[in-house]
DNA sequence: ATAATAAAAGATAAAAATATCTTTTATTAT
DNA sequence: ATAATAAAAGATATTTTTATCTTTTATTAT
């Protein structure tokens, strides 16, 4: 078990990889997506329609067409990304799957998970769809391995 | 999506539960378990079977019977359980879902994503599985709503 | 206009996680 | 010994997640 979803980690994958490649001036073909972080062809595109239609990705059909990233959404949060995909479960859930969770009527992780949930929150609204163009480019991190 | 699987988190809740009423030096039947905390018992029975064949939890058969802890099994870290159930990726996966987290080749989230495993590390680590009797018993705590 | 390209949409399929049911085995009390 | 109890084990079912395939629609270049 991981933290986020297969779904979840392949579109925070291809977001990185989308957002590089629009700094440099690209679009960017499912396929070539697909190839460079290492996942199902096909499942990417049904993530990268659902994150389309809510606007979080831009995509033009046709030749030369693929996806990209405008400036306002290179400056969005991570976060966007996982709740669209994942839901906000992450952010607001409790640790150890109560139906809510709450300060008054808390479960005994409550105090402990707390932190790590901020932690969590922090991660994904402190990191921008952008924020790791550079790195990406002169080849610090890695999407495939 | 959360961060622990159902599976996890029923084994959770359970083993607080049962640490409690072992504390007071009771066994409980799963059924008893499974309403107390609010899990599809036969789903739970399976759940602790595995356990209790890993010898993190003690059981026995027949009338009188059921499931318990012992002075040591109440010291273990709750880590001990969700590796038992869910492998040990939590504790040393990649944020991202690449095949391995590595500090030198790492994923743009590694340095965020270390953090929160660790600090999610230490909160397993640090809880035991009998550390929240008193305030269970106190009605401190809940484990099922 | 036409042909080529690439995403969008819809329908299926496979695998994994979650859940249930039935039979067997061990333990205890009588 | 016997009956009652409760977990263990094995087989099966359902649901959700992950993955694939086919058809349609929009865009671009010629
Ligand atoms: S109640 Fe469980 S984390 Fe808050
Ligand atoms: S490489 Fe991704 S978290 Fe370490």
């Amino acid at each position: 078990m991981a933290i986020f979803s297969k779904t979840c980690e392949y579109a925070m994958r291809a977001v990185f990889y989308v957002a590089q490649r629009s700094h440099e001036g690209s679009r960017v073909g499912i396929k070539e997506i697909a190839e460079h972080i290492n996942s199902p062809e096909p499942f990417l595109a049904k993530i990268l329609q659902k994150l389309s239609r809510e606007g979080l990705i831009q995509s033009v059909k046709g030749p030369n067409g693929g996806f990209y990233f405008d400036a306002a959404s290179l400056n969005r949060p991570l976060a966007n990304i996982v709740t669209a995909v994942d839901g906000d479960n992450i952010f607001t859930g409790c640790g150890l799957g109560l139906t809510y969770c709450s300060e008054s009527n808390p479960c005994p992780l409550h105090e402990d998970f707390k932190k790590v949930r901020n932690q969590i929150t922090h991660m994904l609204n402190h990191t921008t769809i952008g924020k790791f163009n550079m790195g990406l480019i002169k080849g610090k991190f890695t999407l495939n391995k």
